[in-house]
DNA sequence: CAGCAGATTGACT
DNA sequence: GTCAATCTGCTGC
């Protein structure tokens, strides 16, 4: 069963990644379904958030996807390599959105091991945002879709307890000054797919 | 219009 | 542990 349209539209984008934790990301390309859990997300609140794309009000060709109503893919590519999924959370017109950095496969497990070009299963396949949307076959295409009746969405499942969640600092923003400082990032209690980052 | 840094990963010393 | 890969968008000349 899919996440309600109401769910993605609520205005705390930090609740939001933190209720998105233990439910299904899915891609279906081509016929082949592929998902996981969500093991790990980072919150990334709009325009007073100096890590966010969008912060002071910046709006491009890009990151005009961020504007939108909550429930849409916004998949930016980063370092000219890697493609990175978020989902955007609020009403439209206000850039919210959560960045998924790690999944546990669930399904697809063959076809995401031939996308990874990787041979056999390890925690590497899907944690780390760049990963896991290279494992699902995620890529700037998507970015725009909703995710409801297209090749990407998001399956309700039950509610991570908060004794079993962790908060952080997030990861790779320590430009962002204090807003670095900020627990904007959550993962599930020693769960093995959750991405190391660089430092921290 | 040229230069540089970034929500990262993987290969090499 | 260190460094290159590769594209978007911001900053500065």
């Amino acid at each position: 069963m899919l996440i309600p349209p109401e769910f993605y539209s609520a205005h705390d984008v930090v609740d939001i990644a933190r209720l998105l934790l233990g439910k299904l990301l899915v891609t279906e390309i081509d016929g082949h379904r592929s998902s996981g859990i969500i093991t790990e997300t980072e919150a990334y609140a709009g325009v007073t958030d100096k890590a966010s794309h969008a912060w002071g009000g910046r709006r491009t060709k890009r990151t005009e996807v961020m504007y939108m109503q909550g429930g849409t893919a916004y998949v930016y590519l980063c370092y000219g390599i890697h493609h990175l999924f978020n989902v955007v959370t609020h009403e439209e017109g206000t850039p919210h959105a959560v960045l998924i950095r790690a999944i546990e496969p669930v399904d697809g497990l063959d076809i995401m091991l031939q996308r990874r070009k990787m041979s056999k299963l390890t925690p590497a396949l899907t944690a780390g945002p760049g990963a896991l949307s290279q494992a699902l076959g995620i890529n700037t295409a998507m970015t725009g879709l909703s995710l409801f009746g297209n090749s990407v969405y998001i399956e309700e499942r039950p509610v991570i307890p908060d004794t079993n969640i962790v908060a952080a600092t997030r990861i790779g923003v320590n430009y962002a000054g204090d807003d670095a400082l900020l627990p904007y990032r959550f993962y599930i209690k020693g769960n093995k797919y959750v991405s190391k980052g660089k430092g921290l």
